[in-house]
RNA sequence: GGGAUCUUAGCUCAGCUGGGAGAGCAUCUGCCUUACAAGCAGAGGGUCAUAGGUUCGAGCCCUAUAGGUCCCACCA
């Protein structure tokens, strides 16, 4: 370790060099330790595709803040982090890599497949990890995990089987939404609606009269978007409650081109405003039919093929791609004299987000998780506060969600995930569900088994991260101490498809919630409030951010001025800004290090103490208690501005400069050296405070300063002690003179501007007051006049006599400041400058009186409001005696 | 269509359970004052979206309106 800080803040040559050496001592690790208790966040695992991101950014930064402040106050703080397998975005890149090659996943076969999925993997499933690290995040790689390792994999089939014995898991048809292009079922986040231009194409079907057959004079009407899936029309509906076709109850309509009856049904789901009020009704190909037709018991007709065409279920049509059969669909209606007419209409396409192919709903057979009674613990526990969510806004999001559960659909067409531990006889067609690989009929004793080809969707393995991670099922040590786990840090975009899965999950198989808190964060936005995305290439890549300005100022930035819940915009001024905060640290460090170079700072005895240190512990004090506390409500972005304010605030522009005097005063060594063990007790508190967010910078000077220290508390910060507040350090007395100085001082500076005295000019000032607190005030603070406010001399005295009479006032409570400038000022503009002041004052004693004066305010306000007011009023009449009193002897000149 | 959320200084945003409007950036004026010009000392700038209501007192609570954002559902 270096002993000195390099003249210039360079976090290049720091942050790397500091993360090996964390890494190397085995901060990150955590052992269970039943001495000492645990706080356990899981990561949020990042898919293996994935590329480190502002979302990223944001999510580990938060989670290491906490995890780092937590360490540091003594629990045995455990990041779990690991990888998510992904299932279709890795499918979907790896299946890109094989088409460069000209080579289609079905030619390879599934298991040469995989081989190159977990190649792939290999390669680059490691790169989102070694981008975290440059984050500085502190978590125990020692534990890594991945969604699709041994363990997950036994945790996963663990679950399905379970469930499916309790009878929770079962197989049933269900409308999917299916690409003819990837050939496989896409779950329904991943369809993206587009709007196109298109035609609503106004239909009539016959009505079938009592003889059965179709009229050729009444006719219903009805418009569609889809005109090509009548094919696999069962059913025409309308509203129960229309009266206008109230006479069809119970009829029937005739589908041409199939040539067939088909009944009209009554169903709400009919809109009685839309068009003429009658829908036709495909099961097979829309949703919403789906669930009419499930409701009137009605055929589902599939007419398509899985590439999109139409299949034997379409007669002639049969071979035809969608479009073509619509075209030749809509020409033969006309012909027949059932096309009404064509209308214009731009209407919303499912598309699949990866290929942007048209997705055609189908109706196939799927694993579902049955939810009605999964989902109760699950809404028990953040209703009676078992589960705690941040904002709490959130909970509303959350019911809205449980409130409308539906099973959940499991199953994906899809090769890279988990397999379906579900074998199929093929002899006997016996089901079978298994933990284990099975090869033999349990009825028929046939071998000829066959595995169902589906996986399991990605979220079912991240539904059992927080305990499949800590060895479940296998009942470990660490999923005795880590579990529960404490805090869970994620996008509020993913409440449903991960929150509330994790929390039925962990009641249904660890009989105990997954985590106590859920901090949510919002998205990190580009500079226009745009979200960061591929397709417009507003993305700001964090690694180039980190490289360009450090990870400490790309973290603090991350948190900085934010609440939970709420989006941020990022921009680059943002990070200069943090930028230059860690550089203001590092130099300030390093003048107190100037300072301390060659001399022997020790434990000064407290009467050497002067009440500029006491002032500065004293407020260091309360620093320390309100961001422990803002940080225990995870109001990281308060507690975050409350360190920068102490540090740059009172630490840099008032302590270190009121100190100056003394560090360069060699006759008078005990002061300096209780000056310099104040600052660096105060430094190094602060360095602790700022350390979650900062940690790298925090670590370089925290070590320089105390390598030689034998007292020195820890190798790193990052082990060091969270600093408490401690009684022998509050000092109200001494708080309230140095304020009193810090408002004299600000007010000489503001009379000076005003006036353009130049600063380099020095001046005499007198100090009159009557006031003995006062006066031992001024007395301790004195030098501060000359080292702050540009006074060549002060003295103090009870009365004006022997000032000049044309000396500017700068009144406090209780004193005047009196500074003879006569070449610069005339009596008039002091006039008027006192007058201004006066009105201010009078406004102020006119506010304070109109309160006071309210019986209703004084009757119904707090006893501490109306003293306040009170205290406010004394105040502000002293200043505007004091005040009026200088104006009558000026004007009396 | 349902739900959530936001609207505060020129810009980006804080503002904890209601008690005299804040920060950073930008702008303006002075300063190379031996830690820092990635800096120092000052200054200007806000009817807290609009209209009502509750209250002694509202940026904060309630209602309505306008506009923005997000999530969900997608209408034939």
């Amino acid at each position: 370790m270096s002993t000195e800080l390099a003249k210039t803040y360079d976090p290049s040559q720091m942050e790397g060099r500091l993360y090996k050496k964390w890494e190397e001592a085995g901060y990150f690790h955590a052992e269970v330790d039943r001495s000492k208790k645990p706080f356990t966040i899981v990561m949020p695992p990042p898919n293996i595709t994935g590329q480190l991101h502002m979302g990223h950014a944001l999510d580990n930064t938060m989670q290491d803040i906490l995890i780092r402040f937590k360490r540091m106050q003594g629990y045995n703080a455990l990041w779990q982090p690991g990888t998510d397998h992904a299932s279709i975005a890795t499918e979907v890149r790896v299946m890109a890599e094989l088409a460069k090659e000209g080579i289609d996943k079905h030619d390879l076969g599934r298991e040469k497949f995989l081989e190159r999925v977990w190649d792939w993997r290999r390669e680059y499933g490691g790169r989102i990890t070694k981008q975290l690290r440059k984050m500085g995040s502190s978590c125990d790689w020692e534990r890594e995990r991945f969604t699709m390792d041994e363990g997950c994999n036994r945790a996963v089939t663990e679950v399905f089987v379970n469930l499916y014995n309790k009878g929770l898991i079962y197989k049933g048809a269900r409308i999917i939404n299916w690409c003819p292009v990837c050939n496989t079922s896409i779950s329904d986040a991943e369809v993206e609606y587009v709007e196109q231009p298109s035609h609503l194409w106004h239909i009539k079907y016959p009505i079938v009269g009592d003889d059965g057959k179709p009229s050729s004079t009444d006719f219903l009407t009805f418009a569609t978007t889809r005109p090509e899936t009548m094919l696999g029309d069962t059913a025409v509906a309308v509203h129960p409650d229309d009266d206008r076709y109230r006479h069809l109850h119970n009829k029937s309509v005739w589908l041409p081109i199939v040539e067939k009856a088909i009944p009209v049904v009554t169903d709400e789901y009919v809109d009685m405003e839309f068009g003429t009020g009658v829908v036709k009704i495909t099961p097979g190909h829309d949703p919403n039919d789906f669930e009419v037709g499930k409701r009137h018991d009605l055929p589902i007709v599939n007419v398509m093929n899985d590439d999109g065409t139409i299949n034997e279920n379409g007669g002639k049509y049969e071979g035809m791609t969608d479009l073509d059969a619509r075209a030749a669909i809509v020409e033969e209606l006309k012909q027949k004299g059932l096309l009404v007419k064509i209308e214009d209409y731009a209407h919303n396409v499912g598309t699949h987000d990866r290929c942007g192919a048209t997705i055609q709903p189908l109706v196939k057979q799927q694993w579902f998780v049955r939810m009605d009674d999964l989902i109760k613990p699950a809404q028990e526990a953040v209703k009676n506060g078992d589960i705690r969510l941040v904002p709490p806004r959130m909970d509303k999001t959350y019911f809205n969600w449980t409130d409308n559960i539906r099973d959940w659909c499991i199953s994906r067409q899809l090769w890279w995930g988990h397999r379906i531990p579900a074998y199929y006889c093929e002899d006997c067609g016996e089901m079978i569900v298994s933990k284990t690989p099975v090869y033999r009929c349990s009825k028929c004793g046939s071998t000829k088994i066959r595995q169902d080809e589906d996986t399991l969707d990605t979220w079912f393995s991240s539904a059992l991260w927080p305990f499949s991670t800590l060895g479940w099922p296998d009942r470990t040590e660490e999923l005795d101490y880590f579990y529960p786990t404490d805090v869970l840090v994620t996008g509020y975009d993913i409440i449903f498809f991960w929150v509330i899965r994790m929390i039925f999950s962990g009641y249904e198989h660890m009989g105990a919630k997954p985590f106590s808190t859920v901090l949510f964060h919002g998205l990190v936005r580009d500079g226009l409030g745009r979200k960061m995305s591929k397709s417009l290439g507003n993305g700001i890549d964090p690694l180039e951010v980190i490289e360009k300005y450090g990870a400490d100022a790309l973290r603090f930035t991350l948190v900085t001025g934010n609440a939970p819940g709420n989006d941020m915009r990022f921009t680059d001024e943002r990070v200069e800004a943090s930028r230059n905060f860690a550089n203001k640290v590092w130099n300030a460090s390093r003048f107190i290090m100037m300072n301390m170079e060659g001399k022997t700072v020790t434990k000064p005895s407290p009467d050497d103490l002067w009440p500029v240190d006491r002032w500065v512990l004293s407020k260091l004090n309360r620093v320390i208690s309100e961001v422990t506390e803002n940080m225990e409500k995870f109001e990281l972005g308060i507690a975050v501005q409350k360190v920068y304010d102490f540090i740059y605030d009172v630490l840099c522009d008032w302590y270190i400069e009121m100190i100056k005097p003394r560090l360069y005063n060699t006759d008078d060594a005990s002061s300096a050296n209780a000056a310099l063990y104040t600052v660096r007790t105060v430094l190094i508190d602060s360095l602790k405070l700022l350390h979650p967010y900062m940690p790298f910078i925090t670590e370089e000077i925290y070590c320089t300063l105390t390598h030689d220290d034998p007292e020195r508390e820890a190798d790193s910060i990052m082990i060091s002690s969270w600093p408490v507040y401690m009684k022998d350090r509050e000092f109200e007395e001494d708080e309230a003179q140095i304020e009193l100085i810090k408002e004299a001082v600000r007010g000489i500076r503001n009379v000076r501007a005003e006036m353009n005295v130049a600063p380099s000019k020095k001046v005499n000032m007198f100090i009159v007051t009557k006031d003995d607190n006062v006066r031992t005030a001024f007395e301790n603070g004195k030098l501060f006049f000359e080292s702050l406010a540009g006074a060549s001399s002060s003295s103090i005295q009870s009365d004006r006599s022997a000032i000049d009479d044309d000396a500017v006032s700068v009144m406090i409570a209780n004193a005047e400041i009196a500074i003879p400038l006569a070449e610069l000022v005339d009596i008039s503009a002091e006039i008027e400058r006192l007058s201004k002041e006066k009105g201010r004052l009078e406004g102020e004693i006119k506010r304070c009186n109109g309160m006071l004066s309210n019986e209703k305010f004084m009757s119904k306000a707090p006893e501490a409001k109306i003293n306040e007011e009170k205290e406010k009023l004394e105040k502000y009449s002293q200043l505007l005696a004091q005040v009026d009193e200088r104006l009558t002897s000026l004007r009396a000149k």
